[in-house]
RNA sequence: GUGGGCGUAGCUCAAUUGGCUAGAGCGCCAGACUGUGGAUCUGGAGGUCGUGGGUUCGAGGCCCAUCGUCCACCCCA
């Protein structure tokens, strides 16, 4: 048997549901910030990865889906959003029509990682970028979209972690600080970090193992040495969320694993999630567009993993899906009712009647079991006798009774008996 | 990439120290007089015990490999 590559899920009917609705929300609040959707290919070439996501970090060094294509071009699957939607705002000008650019993307990702709880080679991701604001109100912006989606879908009380991890005005300086203050302790630390500490020293703050967060407890924190614009816009950023009523923690060690990050860096995380704890993270990019190729425009988004966000809705009972409106079953109770079935069923479908009928050639018997398993609301019953007279059976699953309906009312009928039907039937059920 | 747990019908699980044709519940299919669902009863289908080797008179239980899954690390959403 074949099976699916490790790492990739199957969404199946009953499931894929919650990703309707979650998408559902995500779209709705998009439209409600103005947002606006793009969709770019799954695969790039290679080498914008190498530039937007940087050549240094895991992502680009060993997780990518790489391969070459039969015209010798080397693509990659998407290992995230930023760069598809940069090189997109780029190759067709969009700077051109000014002010701020809103994009929004719903779309897998791929990453060649050990797949764990919340963590899989093709994900999803829920991403937003704004291109052209460089004011701390578009990154307030984009937290308050983030915060709202999870405040709609029943997930308060998140809050995020915050922090700046400065410009290329202040970042050297600290840098070299920080080299500074770790470099007696070099042999102290894992060797992870002591590759990090020449090539990314940012890296050390947020590193897990215990010696290295001793080492790290009292390292220079940047926000003590933003530059005075970097400070600025920092303490904008705060002033907003607070105005907001977003709660959200300073936090020195949030850094991201991503290079092209400048100033705003935050993360949501969600409890039980085990390792994989971030569900949001994002942050500003201002060098990112330029330093490929574009103008000197700013931006700032986050990606938020759909599966770890399903995940926490799972676990905190927040999935109280509408149950599907109800349905029609045609049934046949002989030959003449089987041929005459399916046109039955065209007639109501297109009266707006969600409409089932037997497809297997069972018995009465199974139709029924079929459509009582199917919670229809209707049962409808046609066979010689009732085409001879020109009617249909028209039997109420719930309370057994029947009537002889004329086959030209019937959707009428149905339609009406809907209506009334209605006003009860919308009592939430959890899925 | 590193370390560890797990893998028996569609699903949830059984199978005394290695020992008869590997079982149950749920689900599925069919039947219980004439054209009628849910309850009950009866019957049935469905498993190369993840896969491949090995040890043994004999392996679902042991060993090795491999694949998958889960957990932790790493990384990240």
């Amino acid at each position: 048997m074949i099976t699916r590559p490790r790492g990739t899920s199957d969404i199946l009917p009953g499931e894929v549901e919650r990703w309707q609705y979650v998408e559902g929300e995500i779209r709705s609040l998009c439209r409600l910030f103005n947002f606006r959707e793009i969709r770019t290919p799954v695969f790039e070439h290679t080498e914008l990865f190498l530039r937007g996501v940087g050549e240094g970090t895991d992502i680009v060094e060993k997780e990518m889906y790489t391969f070459v294509d039969k015209g010798g071009r080397s693509l990659t699957l998407r290992p995230e959003g930023t760069a598809s939607v940069v090189r997109a705002y780029l190759e067709h000008k969009l700077y051109a029509e000014g002010g701020a650019a809103k994009f929004y993307y719903l779309a897998p990702m791929f990453r060649y990682e050990r797949p764990q709880a919340g963590r899989l080679r093709q994900h999803h991701q829920f991403g937003v970028e704004i291109f052209g604001a460089p004011s701390a109100t578009a990154d307030a912006e984009v937290i308050s979209l983030a915060m709202a989606l999870l405040q709609r879908l029943g997930l308060a009380g998140l809050s995020v972690h915050l922090n700046s991890i400065g410009c290329p005005a202040c970042r050297p300086a600290y840098r070299q600080e920080l080299q500074d203050y770790f470099r007696p302790h070099l042999a102290a630390l894992c060797p992870d970090c002591q590759r990090r500490f020449e090539r990314n020293p940012l890296r050390l703050l947020d590193c897990k193992e215990e010696e290295c967060r001793r080492v790290r407890e009292h390292a220079p924190q940047i926000l003590q040495r933003l530059c005075p614009e970097c400070r600025e816009h920092f303490e904008s950023l705060q002033d907003q969320l607070k105005q907001l009523g977003i709660p959200f923690r300073l936090d020195p060690w949030v850094v991201r694993g991503l290079d092209y990050y400048t100033r705003t860096v935050f993360e949501v995380l969600g409890a039980d999630l085990g390792a994989q704890s971030t569900v949001c993270a994002g942050g500003r990019y201002d060098g990112l567009i330029e330093s490929m190729g574009g103008p000197p425009v700013p931006g700032v988004g986050f990606g938020l993993g759909l599966e770890r966000l399903l995940l926490l809705l799972e676990k905190g009972g927040h999935l109280h899906l509408t149950p599907p409106g109800p349905l029609v079953f045609v049934a046949a109770a002989d030959a003449a009712g089987s041929r005459a079935a399916l046109a039955l069923t065209q007639q109501l479908r297109r009266a707006g009647l969600t409409c089932e009928l037997d497809l297997t050639g069972r018995s009465l018997k199974s139709q029924l079991k079929q459509a009582d398993r199917l919670r229809a609301a209707w049962a409808v019953l046609l066979g010689e006798r009732e085409l001879a007279e020109g009617v249909a059976t028209v039997r109420d699953m719930e309370t057994g009774s029947e009537e002889r309906l004329p086959l030209g009312e019937l959707a009428g009928q149905l339609s009406t008996k809907l209506k009334g039907r209605n006003r009860k039937d919308d009592a939430g059920i959890t899925y």
